[in-house]
DNA sequence: GTCTATATAATGATAGAC
DNA sequence: GTCTATCATTATATAGAC
């Protein structure tokens, strides 16, 4: 029986840039390693990408991951900092507006196209969420910079469960339509979904009675 | 600097069935595979757990794996099929029943509280969906029984899309609950959190206009 | 500051005894 | 039908040269 080599690390043979033009320069090599492996913990997840990828992704060596970062542990806690920082969605602006729910149905059917890559905490956290570290952080990032300023947000009795529940149905949606790739949602038609998710959102959004 | 074998898969060792009292059954050999796996699988992801870990969980060496499925993704496959054969929530009866929002909307908060097990085909997926291979058999086994059924028992405009709607939001609501456990949902008030996705279940369920 | 080379451990899978 | 022993591979992390 042949041995099983198929879908390793391989597979995705992320380019490995060669940045000779900007040698010994740890601020900038500290940025690249930061970037990519932000790119690569959003595609692959946690367990998904070892440090040599994310070094081959940033020109280096897998070495100096180690000598910036400690471990591949801290790496993804600071990626998952700096990534959920500064939430591009569900933020207090987008429920102050006008009509909130038609706002941010129509934002989260736009960042959630298959291809797309914004929203990156939210994926990084999702392809991440079977590695108990890596819920941890996330679970920090997301009570401080969603969950709390969009319960703050709401109006009406039950906020801190409207907010939350606000916050799974984006995460599902973003889960279903760009990392599991649902055709219904993943090819569905951007009017039709933003529609559909309008009714929804405007359920959470809108104070009961 | 001390070497850093923190957070291995030895940190959650599954206590090692004996299973000292029924050798040499074929059927209940693999069956007990299947169960480990399945409990493995859904609380670790797919790329969280290694064969080994699943061997002692059924009381066998990892080398049975092998032998009675030939491979670790194989016996994956198999444990995704059989789990989402047969969906305890979001079938057509749910949705056919007097008030299918509140009926469902109860059904997923008892489904999902923090420490409860069932559901775990779609906890499965969830925790596995970094996985290439994996994120594939979940898509696949999600359209075929919950898309297609879920879709075919609403009514009205965009039925595809409100079904996705639907079984996004109950995703999301499992990651964020009992994967990520945010506490807002793990620790809410079960009556509270009922009332709010009854609410927003209800504008996916109910035909619009 | 960055490299090559290596240490140590865990992985999925296999060979062959009983 | 199940075991022990082992292979080949890959993982993270470290040591020391330049």
């Amino acid at each position: 029986m042949k041995k099983r080599p198929a879908e390793k690390k391989n597979t995705h043979p992320e380019q490995t840039k060669t940045r000779a033009s900007r040698p010994r320069d740890a601020a900038a090599t500290r940025r690249a390693i930061l970037d990519s492996a932000r790119r690569a913990f959003a595609r692959f997840g946690y367990d998904g990408v070892g440090v040599r990828d994310i070094a081959a992704g940033a020109g280096v060596t897998a070495m100096l991951i180690n000598r910036y970062f400690g471990s591949k542990e801290e790496l993804f806690a600071e990626v998952a900092v700096e990534t959920m920082a500064t939430p591009v969605i569900l933020t207090p602006e987008f429920i102050a507006s006008g009509c909130p729910a038609q706002t941010m149905a129509s934002a989260l059917v736009q960042l959630t196209k298959p291809d797309a890559t914004p929203l990156e905490g939210f994926l990084i956290m999702l392809r991440s969420a079977a590695s108990e570290r890596a819920a941890e952080i996330g679970r920090e990032q997301i009570e401080a910079h969603y969950q709390k300023t969009l319960s703050h947000a709401l109006r009406g009795p039950h906020r801190a469960e409207r907010a939350a529940v606000i916050l799974a149905m984006v995460a599902g949606v973003q889960m279903m339509r760009q990392a599991m790739g649902l055709p219904a949602l993943a090819n569905a038609k951007p009017a039709a979904l933003e529609r559909v998710l309008e009714r929804a959102l405007g359920a959470l959004i809108d104070p009961p009675e």
